[in-house]
DNA sequence: GCATAAAATGTAATCGTTTACATTTGCCTA
DNA sequence: TAGGCAAATGTAAACGATTACATTTTATGC
């Protein structure tokens, strides 16, 4: 491959001058960028960007780790995070970590590697003791968590996220308020602690009253439609039988709606349902699903400016939570119980 | 940040010790080895990916690039590739490049950029003229398309994917053997060159029998669900209406049963529905959707190999398309239609 | 035309690894 | 114990860019 060397010869001046020439073409005389440009048109000459991000000690990279691609939600806090980079000079590597995979040593091992000047986490964090990531001083690069929380036995990173238990616990009151008395939840797994705060969000809500604190029931529905399908027919064989099922995300709910009307029954009239994340297929569910909407895009932005800071500023390190609003979409998919 | 010499000091033996310590630890005696892994171990040393990379003029990373995180297809895509590349030692990166982004300025500077070793495209590449990739022998890093088929007008890049055209006009035949004559077709934008392809199955599906080749309508659903929708309200609207609705993909086929819904119609009583895909939500649909499936997790599994044959054989370079078998999975969106 | 400052360019060190080659050490055999 | 060979280690040059510093060229004012 063509090297800055080469384009020097050929251009006639010394390497040093190239290089001004490409970052800072006001520092190098009209005459001679003119001969280093041709020189450069003529040998196809590009910079080799590892040798450059080397030198310089930075890269101009922002690894996103998410745990799943083809996950609809992170679509658009994808968009955010990619709109604020691109603005900023920034490209954007995205690392698809199944969540099983998440564990300390391949964090700690993205986060020296310097393959990126930081990393944003749109993962969870469970099983996690790296030492890495515990002192806010002591983190080679940047990192910030997005929409998930983060471990409580571990000193905090900074995050942007909505207020997940309040938004379930919101949820939850407002089956209640339709008259429900017995309603059910749909969790993830043990590992994501996002789904563990909508479900501790479910149980403040349902155990808030004397009426419904009986009636507090969780199934892992393991984040998959399949996963889902199963645990609401576990929830539908039981006496009483739920009539609304609250799912920690709408992937879930789609998977709950699918497998109710499997049964024979239909949805809202038997049984009502209510999702979390109001994901692109919530408007098209039939019915349209009842949802909490995420400014997805919103928290996009946000964590990556968070990162930025970071980076430019390493003393502007804090470890702050960022708290955006959620909504409560109220579409067809619940209905008002009366008996 | 701690560097090898650093370790070399503290264990008392010469960087290059360390590093055959590293990379070829039978090459040094028992007992350096351990100064030097306790030295290691006490400076809490990691190598300089950068540094090593840019050395060995080797990243042992793949960039796959996709048009949009969030598309349920590339999941399973991903999932072969990722299984693949855990196998041979490599690291997969995404990069997300909207469809309009994709230009060949953006590709080429990827390629040259040496920051990966390969690249996987799994997005289409119509607006595309660079030199970079026209001769097999004058591109930089090896590079590969999943799914999508490629310029005509370009010389062919090697590619694994399903018989896009045949797959179409398989699904066309089904509708016409379940009595449809009017059958539409919902396609992708003008730059998706692989929804093109089944826009021409569907052409030569039709076009085979004088009964249905008067019935040829297409509309452009912009591969969104919203896009989708519209364009079904557009074809409803017209006289004589379709029976059946073909899509180019399965999201776009929810859009459309979402709208045909809407405007007070079943599927498949009134409109049958077919997708393209086989996504995970198809078979959750209402009714659960027949689709074209294709084998995505054996792409990406074949498309990786493909790329490393060529990274580890420059030679090895070819520009054949390797076709996978597809299959139509019969579900309940499309019903015989008997006037 | 000369002194001087400013602008343009060149020189060479540097970033952290790897690795070809040179040197030292250790071991075995005669 | 010397000689020879293999194993272990060290030395130093790369890789391709950037950049502090030194040097040369150009422009300016008198």
């Amino acid at each position: 491959m063509v090297s800055i060397n080469h384009v020097a010869e050929i251009a006639g001046v010394s390497n040093a001058t190239v290089s001004r020439c490409i970052n800072d073409p006001l520092k190098v005389s009209k005459r001679t960028r003119a001969k280093v440009q041709s020189a450069i048109a003529d040998t196809g000459y590009t910079a080799n960007t590892l040798a450059r991000s080397f030198r310089r000690g930075k890269t101009n990279m922002i690894m996103v780790v998410i745990p799943s691609v083809g996950d609809p939600f992170f679509t658009l806090v994808m968009e955010g995070i990619r709109t604020a980079a691109k603005r900023c000079g920034y490209t954007i590597m995205i690392n698809e970590t199944q969540l099983s995979d998440l564990n300390a040593d391949e964090i700690g091992a993205m986060m020296v590697s310097r393959q990126a000047d930081g990393i944003i986490l749109l993962a969870s964090l469970s099983p996690f003791g790296n030492a890495m990531l515990s002192g806010t001083s002591n983190r080679p690069i940047p990192i910030v968590i997005g929409c998930e929380t983060v471990s409580s036995d571990l000193a905090s990173l900074p995050s942007v996220h909505i207020d997940n238990v309040g938004a379930a616990k919101e949820a939850t009151e407002y089956l209640i308020s339709q008259g429900h008395r017995n309603v059910s939840f749909i969790s993830g797994p043990e590992s994501s602690l996002l789904t563990k705060d909508r479900e501790y969000g479910y149980l403040k809500g349902m155990l808030a009253s004397k009426t419904t604190s009986e009636y507090v029931q969780i199934e892992d529905g393991g984040m998959s439609i399949h996963g889902s399908a199963k645990a609401t027919r576990k929830l539908l064989s039981q006496r009483p039988r739920p009539t609304a099922i609250f799912c920690a995300n709408d992937e879930m709910a789609m998977g709950a709606i699918h497998e109710i009307k499997n049964q024979g029954l239909s949805v809202p009239e038997d049984i009502s349902v209510i999702g979390f994340d109001d994901i692109r297929y919530a408007e098209i569910t039939d019915p349209p699903l009842t949802t909490i909407y995420q400014p997805a895009e919103e928290i996009g932005e946000r964590v990556f400016y968070r990162v930025l800071r970071s980076i430019e500023d390493a003393g502007a390190d804090d470890d702050m939570a960022e708290i955006v609003p959620h909504k409560l979409i109220i579409r067809k998919s619940v209905k008002k119980f009366d008996r």
